[in-house]
DNA sequence: CGCGGAGTTGATGATCTTCAAACATGGTGG
DNA sequence: CCACCATGTTTGAAGATCATCAACTCCGCG
């Protein structure tokens, strides 16, 4: 929050997760399959995650189900910070991902003994706070159409701007992202389609490419 | 908005701001009338604030207006880091409020000169990040009944359980902070109180008592 | 082939917003 | 001390948006 993070909005560390802790820490990887639960809401938070390839939500749920996911997680994204013992969310693997995980307790240890890279660790999670705060936004004041439009424009900033752009997440886990309903989320792609903002790539509903990325910044107010 | 404050004697403090920064920093005091903007949107992001008394509004605004308030901050609150130079948020004081301000620059060269409390600096934007989660929950997926009870018992937890709650804000900051509009706010409120979880201190309307925390916690969820 | 998961589309309904009116409150000045 | 006005709040009625329920299609896969 005090330092630059200047241009590199969406790379949170330069490269490798061990930069943060100095060299003497280990890291390992770790594979898991689509679908597959990281960490459960309420578990230990022993390990701080970076994906090397793949795709993760972090969610929160309510007794009855209704859930709110937080954030996407792509390549190079950091997540599983906390400030206290317990994980106060889920993490789970959109598609097969790869991690790397390192010991909270490695971090801590290297923050006691200044080795640690203070600036990438605070701009890491300032940036989740301001991803946070964007969606705060979103969620308390942005109508359905605004909501999909941001969300799209999201994806294809921080895909790189793909010609085309694969979604590694499904109807329900973008309604759940965007505080919708997954038929809401489809009525809103299919006025986007239909007004060529946007085509899908053949029968395929996650392959879609942005037709008109200024239109679409427009409805995302 | 510096100019329309009062400025004190430049004097050592105690307390968190100072924890921050180590003993060698100054701060001043400053005060800001009821309704006086403390910093707008896309200004420099100079110093860092901590509320000493009143109540101080954070927020962000759509070009046609559409308001969403990130949190309230009272006594003892921080506010107004930010990674970038600009404030990327606006900031106005609730009501007669008085803040120590420092300069930025005195907690990055704190940082640099390893004087600074790192685990201090990364909990306190931690923090902000989990009231930011917990707000997405709430914006994304909650009732307009279970905001306004979940509204009710944050600010009874952060006013200490006082017997007669006195808000500092009105109608409309408590719905743009909650993604309502005013009425469906006071709406609730009149459910609540004719359920008698709650009752208005005579015929004020900010100054109330919850009568029944436990069922007002069964509509938090 | 048939089955199941994912997505689209339509009809209906609930919740919240919008528009409007009435009332209360608190400060100001005659 | 009271009239007066701006601001804030409540309440009602009507309307819009989004959710829910349901049917159907498409595709992948055993």
């Amino acid at each position: 929050m005090l330092v630059n993070a200047n241009a590199a909005a969406r790379q949170p560390i330069d490269g490798h997760l061990a930069d943060l802790a100095g060299e003497h820490v280990f890291c390992s990887e770790f594979k898991y399959r689509k679908g597959i639960e990281i960490f459960g809401e309420g578990e230990d938070a022993e390990y701080v995650y970076q994906i090397t390839s793949g795709a993760v939500r972090t969610y929160r749920m309510l007794p009855d189900g209704r859930r709110q996911i937080n954030a996407f997680h792509l390549q190079g994204d950091m997540f599983g910070f906390e400030n206290g013992v317990a994980h106060r969310f889920s993490a789970d693997a959109l598609v097969e991902t790869q991690v790397r995980i390192i010991k909270r307790s490695s971090i801590l240890d290297a923050m006691q003994n200044r080795v640690v890279s203070n600036k990438n660790l605070i701009c890491f999670v300032t940036q989740n706070l301001q991803h946070a705060e964007d969606h705060l936004l979103l969620l308390g004041r942005k109508s359905s159409l605004e909501r999909v439009a941001t969300f799209l424009l999201e994806m294809d900033e921080r895909l790189a701007h793909p010609s085309m752009m694969l979604l590694p997440m499904n109807r329900r886990d973008i309604a759940d992202y965007l505080g919708l309903t997954l038929e809401t989320v489809s009525r809103a792609l299919s006025i986007l389609r239909d007004e060529a903002l946007l085509r899908f790539d053949g029968n395929t509903q996650r392959r879609l490419e942005l037709l008109d990325r200024h239109a679409l910044a427009e409805f995302d107010v």
